[in-house]
DNA sequence: AACGCTTCCAACCGCCCTACA
DNA sequence: GTGTAGGGCGGTTGGAAGCGT
């Protein structure tokens, strides 16, 4: 049953009143205490609605429009790492929401990944993605968050990481201790995005050399199993972080907080 | 101009995690 | 240990806008 629509709470596209309203309260009372903010800004909406029109949309900062080229290439780099995890991906992208990232990858980027390119040029004006067996995606187990850096101890073993996954989601973490090790210069990356000014070159090369990456990464994990790497080095990197407490300057919520950024560098 | 189809994105939904009683 | 509430997340939907015919 909805309980929304049970207490008569309104719902649907918010006026520029609501929104006047929503900030008000915000700036006076601060973010948190959802479930006070409707009646302390005297809105009838739930809090859920509360507060994500005040995360996706009215919070200070928000960069609207399109996706720079950098910003794009680093969404593919860090689905590729993470998958659908939108909120950790949209915390490095500052500036923007999970929700804005999540869009964008669905309307944009995910369809590229899984058209091939020629397609695409083909279907220029008529992409849409053909249905078939090999392109229904199954929904994948749902991410964990862990709450504190003592979980680091997800990956002390390798066994963790394909448990309860499926061939996808193996696949994928072959590729992250691919990026782990190898750790792509800026330089290739920039350049690859130049070539298009799409970021379209950088995935095409990875299709293109799909193959090869599958066998490094067989290569590497395979030495992985034998040396038990993979955990020390995430532990490393874990650790490498200098940040202080309360210094995360808006990346937060990463809880295993490996810094992404310097994989990439 | 009108219609139908497609694309995009704001918003909702349901579930999970954590904290606390 | 159990139940509950609040916060947060990813998946999905519905309507507006855009586009082609």
């Amino acid at each position: 049953m909805n309980i929304a629509k049970s207490l008569g709470v309104r719902k649907g596209s918010w006026t520029k009143e609501e929104d006047i309203l929503l900030r008000k309260c915000i700036d006076k009372y601060g973010e948190g205490k959802w479930h006070l903010v409707p009646s302390r800004a005297g809105l009838n909406r739930c809090r859920k609605s509360c507060r994500l029109r005040w995360l996706n949309y009215l919070r200070p900062h928000i960069k609207r429009g399109d996706f720079a080229p950098d910003e794009i290439d680093l969404i593919l780099r860090l689905h590729k790492l993470l998958g659908n995890r939108w909120s950790l991906i949209a915390g490095r992208l500052p500036g923007r929401t999970a929700n804005d990232v999540k869009n964008y990858w669905n309307t944009h980027l995910h369809r590229k990944l899984i058209t091939p390119p020629h397609e695409i040029q083909e279907n220029k004006y008529n992409n849409t993605l053909k249905i078939t067996e090999s392109t229904i995606l199954r929904p994948r187990p749902r991410p964990r968050t862990f709450s504190s850096a003592n979980n680091i101890s997800w990956c002390t073993n390798n066994s963790m990481i394909t448990n309860t996954l499926d061939k996808d989601d193996e696949q994928r973490n072959k590729e992250i201790v691919v990026n782990i090790c190898e750790k792509p210069t800026r330089e290739t990356t920039s350049s690859s995005i130049d070539d298009d000014g799409d970021g379209v070159k950088w995935w095409t090369d990875l299709l293109e050399n799909w193959k090869e990456f599958e066998e490094e990464a067989a290569a590497v994990l395979s030495f992985e199993e034998e040396n038990k790497l993979l955990p020390n080095l995430l532990y490393e990197e874990h650790n490498s972080t200098t940040m202080q407490h309360g210094e995360n300057d808006g990346w937060d919520d990463f809880s295993v907080d490996i810094d992404l950024w310097n994989l990439f560098n």
